[in-house]
DNA sequence: AACATTGTGGCATGACCGTGCTATAAAAGC
DNA sequence: GCTTTTATAGCACGGTCATGCCACAATGTT
């Protein structure tokens, strides 16, 4: 029954099983072969939708990146927009905005997994390498328009290094995801935000 | 000419083999073949002191281990039994030290670059794990173990959570390591010196 | 000198991979 | 109703992989 499918969306439920796999069993997993197992396609129909395994990899990449950029900004704005809130009102909201990058659930850990396996791959992969870039940037634009929003609210010291800081803070989420999801049991959902506040309070105390 | 060979030595002048594979090519390109070729042996010879390609992965792995251990620890050694230096020996010294797990060099980039490598891989490959974890135990040993001698040197406020700041730390030098190996333009060595020396002022400044 | 051990090299096999190519069927356009 | 397009499905090929198995050479042992 052809004809009567978005291909679009259909791509998407490619990407989709290009994640699952990738998440279950690791980047070298994702044949089309299993791809297409995952997504109840035949081969045919997923080359049918990208020329080659390439492309495949470079679109469950993009549309990572979409994903993770589209559930990040609308909870972001969310924060940024808002003005006339308590400070202790947009703290907690900045610790939930930042909490978006770490692995507290399942769809936040298969994530944190796909960043990282996609980056590693990256490394040495040039198709990929411009498209994991543009994730990293996505997160190092979250972090610094949430820091530069809590200078401009006068939540953080004026005389603040705000790109520095974004570094920094980009790494500790970074870091700190890639610790979560290897060893789970030792780095339990309450423990991650409790780092985090402590390095949001450290940010607020020091000059 | 046999028989003139050390089983150690040959068995680790194969996982340096390893190595150079890994941190060029990634890890799905480092098979029997690829590996002899930069061995410059023969696989069947390969073959002759690892049983099967697993454990050629898990030697590997140690032998990453190993190595990033017993360069960090007779650094650590000097940092950590030297008493009587003065606070800003000290904390030169720990500088240097923390240094050794960021990508400031050729050896160092490659260390990192493997230590990520093997710990996304780890993820979804249970033999792997333990040794992956093994790493990291070592990473944040490190890191616990310099932030409580400086603690007891008095550099550091007294009633600092050492274990949650260890944590916290270790994150910002693998997250650190990891954007910098993915960007190196973008992340200079003294960049990532700049955001560790920030990080231990404000360790030193806040309670 | 005879034999066992250790190191080196390679052949053959079965599995899995991406991909070129073809076949068939349902929908769309005419 | 006929052709064209789109979707699905699969076969077959060449390539690469780890690995079982064997051949052979150099050393050590007796």
């Amino acid at each position: 029954m052809p004809k009567i499918v978005d291909p679009q969306q259909r791509r998407r439920a490619v990407a989709d099983a290009v994640h699952a796999v990738v998440a279950h069993y690791g980047l070298q997993a994702a044949t089309l072969r299993n791809v297409a197992d995952e997504a109840g396609l035949a081969i045919g129909s997923v080359r049918h939708y990208f020329t080659d395994h390439d492309e495949l990899m470079i679109f469950a990449v993009q549309e990572l990146g979409r994903r993770v950029g589209e559930r990040v900004w609308t909870h972001a704005e969310r924060l940024l927009t808002g003005t006339s809130d308590s400070r202790e009102e947009r703290r907690h909201r900045t610790e939930e905005l930042l909490a978006e990058l770490l692995p507290l659930d399942d769809v936040r850990r298969d994530e944190v997994v796909l960043r990282h396996a996609f980056a590693v791959a990256a490394q040495t992969r040039p198709t990929l390498l411009t498209h994991a870039e543009a994730i990293q940037q996505t997160m190092y634009d979250l972090v610094h328009r949430t820091l530069r929003g809590a200078q401009a609210a006068g939540g953080l010291p004026a005389d603040l290094d705000v790109e520095l800081e974004s570094i920094r803070l980009h790494a500790v989420l970074d870091g700190l995801g890639l610790q979560a999801v290897l060893f789970p049991q030792r780095f339990p959902p309450d423990l991650l935000s409790k780092v985090v506040r402590r390095h949001l309070d450290s940010l607020t105390a020091a000059a």
